[in-house]
DNA sequence: CATGAATGAGTTTTCATTCAT
DNA sequence: AATGAATGAAAACTCATTCAT
């Protein structure tokens, strides 16, 4: 007797979630190119050959990733802009970057390595694109606040946030030694919501 | 008539100068994985074979890059120390990096994606760490211009800064737009040297 | 209320008629190795368990299709023998085998592959050898009309008919032009059977 | 000291052609599908990578076989043309693809395979395209033939003409029996040139 | 009887490295 | 010192077949 329908349904997601799962820990942990699909299906305790029924490949396994992920910013930029002052929304936007880089520095650096992927990588190269992308845009929703802060130059003072930000993000993900998190964000907030 | 030893010592020399040459240009602009030794020999003109009389293979020429890069660093850092005040010093600091970044951006962009190589990537994660660990040597020498300075934190004031500089050569060397290069540095400046 | 035995027979049947059916289709769309388990039961729109529960394999359905086809072939010689005179089954045999080809060019044309099937491909000789052999028995039976007509050398006559007509199907597999067809039986007959 | 430019152009030609003669000899014995780029290798005793240096995979070994059967086939016809009367050029034309066909069968054989390919082989049917054109050209020329020799409809004869000897070529390469080719050949020669 | 998720052996292909010359 | 033909291990991917439900 087959299984319903639904019950199928219910082992293909809880599959594709344990392939994307396993996939993206190892992509983190190694690397895009340093894993193989072997890798992946021996560390997902799954046969090679099941990848392929859900995802086309390795590349589109990456390309689910960068998805998740630009949803995922969208997500802290959008709980941001549901407050109400400029001021509110520029503390939850430093707070929600930080927090989430504190506790898994790893998922930014790897995020920074893709969007840092060479120009010419033929493959690769669309993801560091999307990320970039995503965040421009974004960056031009964080302008209206700086707009609404009654700054004389916006866009300037927007981009100086975001570097400062940015900047304070890359030393968290990328050196290993302990930061005063709290002390840095009351610091940015500080300066940026005079 | 056989070449002089110091004829053949100059050959040798040109010819791994060459092949470094190569090899930069293709990780640069490729990535080191997808870049092959195939198209390193076939860039510079000469056979694959050669490359493996000077360099034990591909990891080396990425190794002599990273040195290269950490020497050219530390030079930029040793240019500023030789200031006499600590306000030249960190005005050299910042128009340094940042000419250098601007001038060309993928090259910061090469050492940024190194630096952010995943940690369990066994080939070439020793890259990475000499990076972050010059970074951090260098870090420690600008505390001192801090010191020097009279702030009562140094560490923290060393560290804020360098999350900026980092911040806006992040921002210059993965988007595509053009930045008020001068403008930023004018008030990084005014920021640190009050 | 649980089937009755014949009404499940029925359905078996019908099941198996139409699996047999969609690998016929795709095997001489595609041919044989261009056709996967999966394409058949797609095109079929059953699962690919279920034709495990008839056939034994992919080969088995080809297996199947060739026995067919020699009933096919056969049935067109016996028409023929049931006839009279040695001239009316010749008629009848460039009749029907010209007109088969006709109609269903790619018919013919799949079975000639098969036919000509390498002699070391392990797993399709067997059925190219069935095929040949089947038409080596019909050869036989058709000496026995130019006995009957009369011919000093049977035989080699019969194979003269027999490349003729071989031939003549060939290119009406083969080319894609038009061909007359009315004329070319017509010739025929009068070659052979004056 | 490297080999000479010649010595390993020759070196390469020596190479192209062992992999060339293995992968015809095996598509003929196995058939195309059959035979895998590792049975290649190890019938002609190089490695599997080895293939990849001169072709750039399997199907571009078909595509050099297809290539040059054409010409083949091609030089059998401008030889026959290069002869003085109709009757002789078609003497040739029987003689040259009998014997042909009588000391290689398996070759014609695999060539009429190729040509019997379904059409919805997407790999494979260009190539038996490839040969059909060629034939399709011969043929036009074929016709000629008949025109000189005052045939009302020379078409239609040269038509009849191809039948006949395609049927004949078929026979030989498909059945295993032996066959009175001397006797064949003058029963065509005699009937089309008369 | 029927399903389709899962398997794994087999395929094509790539590429860092070796080595005879 | 220099060449590039050759290797072979490892990668991505396919698909006939099995089996739990």
């Amino acid at each position: 007797m087959p299984r319903t329908p639904e019950e199928n349904e219910r082992i293909r997601q809880a599959t594709i979630e344990k392939i994307r799962a396993a996939a993206m820990e190892l992509f983190m942990k190694q690397g895009y190119y340093a894993t193989s699909i072997s890798d992946i299906a021996k560390h997902a305790r799954f046969s090679k050959g099941l990848l392929y029924n859900y995802y086309k490949g390795k590349e589109e396994l990456l390309s689910e990733m960068v998805k998740d992920r630009i949803g995922e910013v969208a997500e802290v930029m959008s709980e941001a802009f549901s407050l109400e002052t400029p001021k509110e929304q520029l503390t939850s936007i430093v707070n929600g970057a930080i927090d989430n880089i504190h506790k898994n520095p790893e998922v930014h650096r790897f995020y920074l390595h893709l969007q840092t992927q060479p120009e010419a990588d033929v493959d690769l190269i669309k993801y560091s694109r999307l990320i970039i992308e995503e965040n421009a845009r974004l960056f031009e929703l964080q302008c209206k606040i700086f707009e609404r802060m009654g700054e004389s130059e916006p866009r300037r003072r927007s981009l100086y946030f975001s570097s400062v930000l940015q900047g304070i993000m890359l030393m968290i993900a990328t050196y290993p030694q302990k930061f005063p998190i709290e002390e840095l964000k009351q610091q940015i907030i500080k300066e940026f919501c005079k």
